[in-house]
DNA sequence: TTTAATCCTGAGTGAATTACTTGGTAATTC
DNA sequence: GAATTACCAAGTAATTCACTCAGGATTAAA
């Protein structure tokens, strides 16, 4: 599989949406804005997105887009190949010119590789990303609070 | 990380190298005989791949390469990660103009699952794959014993 | 019903990357 | 010294990336 620098578009996109549409739906404008990344590149990438059922759009003012689904039922295997083509590597398996079989362990030995990268990312949600992300907001403020704490006793000794 | 065919490429030939390199060096003629990749693009390859020290070159006839290391100290990511740029995604971080922290959570949640993609190649060697071709490679051995014991019987009984 | 916001479509574009070609040089063996 | 191999550098057609531009189409608000 493919992993380049659009399926991370892709991803941080989805991210976003599933993280500020929880009341309404999401405009690319705003999105555009929070990520840094071009309107048109972006109805360009939400154009795949919404071909695959991933994400729905509404027109007309107050409009946006939802997720197609729920965040816990996207995963970012789905994602990324929904904009990134499924190039096939293997050139033997076409031609049928491998003679010795060697070519064909390696391709094949590829191949398994990839099924793994592609089942790994398959485990991995959408709702897991925003899960986690609540988790190490949820650590930051336990942070803060434990500062402030050793603030209010600081104070309380002068 | 990126994981483009420029990648495979690297993984399928250091692959070829694991598997026929375990008696004098393999020449890149062989490589690119074997696996349908051009001589000068494999040059390319392997100028970075020795570069980082993942493979060893022998001038002369009867030359060739050999792998840098052992074939269980090699992981998939030291492979790609020869031949594949690494391309820092995260914008805000060098601008530092990510005034609501919405964008650095998505940002910074790409890169946690871009770690994970990372430690997950690092922890397949190539090894691994050499290992699960001979596992492979038996079970055929296995299948062909029992369908020649079929024949065996065969022969018998006729 | 106008108007504005938004999705949607398509065409084009500079820059980068890919995979490859060409044309060498350097080291090594026979 | 001739053959063989790694090594090196420059160039290149095709493709992809990320983006721009120029318009619709659809619908909520005015």
């Amino acid at each position: 599989m493919r992993l380049s620098t659009k399926g991370r578009y892709a991803v941080t996109a989805m991210l976003d949406l599933a993280l500020n549409g929880t009341e309404g739906p999401v405009t690319l404008a705003d999105i555009s804005e929070n990520q840094g990344i071009s309107l048109s590149y972006l109805e360009q990438l939400f154009a795949a997105l919404r071909g695959k059922g991933l994400v729905r759009g509404v027109r007309g003012p107050g409009g946006g887009y939802y997720l197609g689904r729920a965040s816990d039922e996207i995963s970012i295997a789905d994602i990324i190949c929904a904009v990134d083509e499924w190039v096939e590597f293997t050139r033997c398996k076409g031609k049928q010119n491998c003679h010795d079989g060697q070519r064909c362990l390696t391709h094949s030995l590829w191949d398994d590789l990839s099924q793994q990268i592609f089942i790994f990312l398959t485990d991995i949600t959408l709702d897991d990303l925003v899960q986690r992300g609540r988790e190490r907001e949820a650590e930051r403020r336990e942070k803060r609070a434990a500062a402030s704490r050793v603030v209010g006793l600081k104070e309380q000794a002068a």
